[in-house]
DNA sequence: TGAGCACTGGACCGTGGCGTCCAGTCCCGC
DNA sequence: GCGGGACTGGACGCCACGGTCCAGTGCTCA
């Protein structure tokens, strides 16, 4: 589709201004009229630019929240290579969350929009799989760099810290507290940094 | 409500009708009718027993799923008093989330049900008091019964435990992948049973 | 500058799905 | 065995919400 620099404006104010409502009330509980009050927009410009309706902004909903995630955790996420990036990584995503809370683009991205259609569902999965990614590097070197022992599993390790996160952001949405991300993500560095 | 014996059966027909139903599609895409016509009852049976209507009956499926959710612990987590009940504990949570997979009640509970109304949000808050109490008197055991070592912050690692299980179901859902739960609870559990 | 297409506005439509109503049946307690 | 309330059946009403249509407007590029 070609678009103006003025349309790619619009539709990426109706791909924003949905993507916050959804975090605010849950995806279910937006409809397309809430989104066009809220941007400003019309119908027939939300059909122009997601010609599937709804369903096509859920994905790009989706694609927008995943993106978000990575933003969250940048620059350190990209270069998880010493132990202080790893520490810095690690403050970034608790005050990530201490922030928005509940309303965060993972809880909406797990718990609605990949469960949403098979494209969505695609969306998120490439988020964890990038993010899998990137953290096994950081095992990887955190093991050159002798840090930890040699003999850790990488990607199991990577796989624990993500679903450490993924745990601690359930629990926060549904008690309102940091705490167990917080202790988790402790439990699970620790044979990656030692004892903070 | 005064409810014969034969109202009684309806009535749990209908909310576990309901949860089966949510666990395979979600909350969301399943509707009254849907529900009625798997348990082969009528509109205004549902609305004799739920006057408040699908909210209503989405509370009640929620408290069914909470009690599942234990249920499918039981005996173990009545009495973790042993490292041996604390192993036989985890196949049991093992066990359970292979055979469900993604269509287990905690997913629906933690995605859906529980941001449905103010009174599921309770069913489900009250579902983590409860396990996450059984877990703390299982933590406090081991340590009086000396495998814990003493100085194990109780409360955060009973939190690191639950939170580890959340985790994990988020990702099996995401994945599909049962390795993420096994994993984790590998790791939160070896200060507590040391390395199986 | 003007042709054509991207872009915009808003009225309109169909329907899925929640909830209501009422008439009839069955069972419990006296 | 009989009165009344628990229980059942299914037709009906209503409306929120996703999606369509078409007539304009204004940018862009030759």
């Amino acid at each position: 589709m070609r678009m103006t620099a003025r349309g790619a404006a619009t539709r990426l104010r109706l791909v924003s201004g949905a993507a916050l409502l959804m975090r605010e009330q849950g995806a279910a509980e937006t409809n397309l009229d809430q989104v066009l009050r809220a941007t400003a927009t019309s119908k027939s410009q939300l059909f122009h630019y997601f010609p599937d309706g709804r369903a096509g902004l859920l994905v790009a909903v989706s694609a927008y929240e995943a993106e978000q995630v990575m933003e969250a955790q940048r620059p350190y996420v990209d270069d998880l290579s010493t132990p202080e990036s790893w520490r810095a990584w690690r403050r970034a995503v608790l005050r990530h969350y201490a922030e928005l809370g509940e309303r965060c683009p993972l809880g909406v991205l797990t718990s609605e929009l990949g469960s949403s259609s098979p494209e969505a569902r695609q969306v998120v999965s490439d988020l964890y799989d990038r993010w899998e990614g990137a953290l096994i590097a950081g095992v990887q070197a955190l093991i050159v760099h002798g840090t930890a022992r040699s003999d850790l599993p990488v990607r199991d390790t990577a796989r624990s810290i993500l679903t450490a996160v993924q745990g601690g952001v359930v629990m926060l949405r549904a008690t309102g507290r940091l705490s167990y991300l917080e202790t988790t993500l402790d439990t699970t560095l620790e044979p990656l940094l030692g004892t903070p």
